[in-house]
DNA sequence: GTCATATGAATGAACG
DNA sequence: CGTTCATTCATATGAC
């Protein structure tokens, strides 16, 4: 298939025979965030830097990054597919395709990816992996590993809180918020399982994890 | 062919017809948490306490906590076979310095049950789905509907008891967990760990969710 | 224990 | 040529 992606598989020495990477929920928290915010391919370096801050929480290689975010696309394609062969009947509703994929701002689906990078993140043309778009403001850099990282998640404006700052959130996109709070918690029809759970924000201290859930 | 039960009935608009329940991430991580506290096996009035705290994150019944539990114990056992009949002599991975690639789930695995009901709860013996033990302090009572129940866990999914000594498995490791709960616990902005994930309370309000990480 | 389903991993063809 | 998509297998896990 392709002479690139490495067959991962953690080389790391005397790793356990682990057959095959199994998401964490926060992984796959931050992971669904991302393709609900629009980004549904992303280029070769924008893999590296999820794969990096997934690895926060639990081992993970950028194949399996580019391998969950493959099988989303394809997997949501069919479904919206079989939903629409399926349920052909409303046909002349006013529900136009509106596609199937990146359900973020495309208008009608809920979902607030909180990784919204403003702009939807044109997936089709455009070749990735190589070039360096314009990075969209995903996340800061996650070097993790040495030091202060921080970096914050919100939408369309990156926080930049103080460290020992609790800022806990609204702060700013507080209002923003408001505008996005109509859409409860919900899962699309034609989306896949996991949690209709929003990441909200994520501000990197040191090497100190917390996750905090309000419903 | 799915005989019956009572699959997923939650008729909210926009749920789709699951032919089996799918644990959301928050749901995962309260079980699993649960579990990991020493409680393996939830006597029915207890189950039935989970249940109405897992509902706030999706519809589920008695019968899919009763299986989990049941399913959680029993690969819990076999894993613990496979892993010791492959058993390679590994033990302390020495936590990794956490940086470098491929952190493993490797023996550190964090863990710190939250749901930490003080004891360790004898899971074993007992027929559970019976008598009603000193209703540990789970969580506060869910009431769905709007109570705003304010409660605290932690996290640790990911198997891989093994090694170190974390050996997430029947009541016996409760008491280990707890020396690590005690340890991670306090994974304040200073202690030095890595990873630390947990989620560290859950304020109810409306129906409106959001998930917040910091790390 | 088996079975069914969801989903990670892998491959090859199509596309530009 | 490098990507992306469709297909298929492998494995984890809910249901029984």
């Amino acid at each position: 298939m392709d002479g690139g992606h490495s067959p991962d598989r953690h080389a790391a020495a005397g790793e356990t025979v682990r057959s095959r990477w199994t998401p964490k929920p926060e992984q796959i928290l931050i992971l669904e965030s991302i393709f609900n915010s629009g980004m549904v391919n992303p280029p070769k370096d924008e893999t590296v830097r999820i794969r990096k801050m997934l690895e926060r929480f639990g081992a993970v290689g950028d194949a399996n990054v580019f391998y969950w975010f493959q099988n989303r696309r394809s997997r949501s394609r069919r479904r919206q597919r079989q939903l629409q062969a399926t349920a052909a009947s409303s046909a002349s509703s006013g529900s136009p395709p509106t596609a199937g994929l990146a359900p973020g701002h495309a208008g009608s689906s809920p979902s607030l990816g909180l990784f919204a990078h403003g702009a939807a993140y044109s997936s089709s043309s455009s070749s990735s992996w190589s070039s360096s778009p314009p990075s969209v403001g995903l996340i800061g850099d996650v070097d993790r590993g040495d030091g202060d990282d921080l970096f914050a998640i919100s939408r369309q404006m990156g926080y930049k809180g103080g460290g020992g700052g609790s800022a806990s959130s609204l702060a700013a996109a507080a209002h923003e918020q408001q505008q996005q709070q109509q859409l409860y918690y919900s899962c699309q029809p034609g989306e896949p399982r996991h949690a209709c759970i929003h990441v909200h924000r994520c501000i990197c201290i040191r090497n100190f994890s917390q996750f905090s859930v309000w419903c």
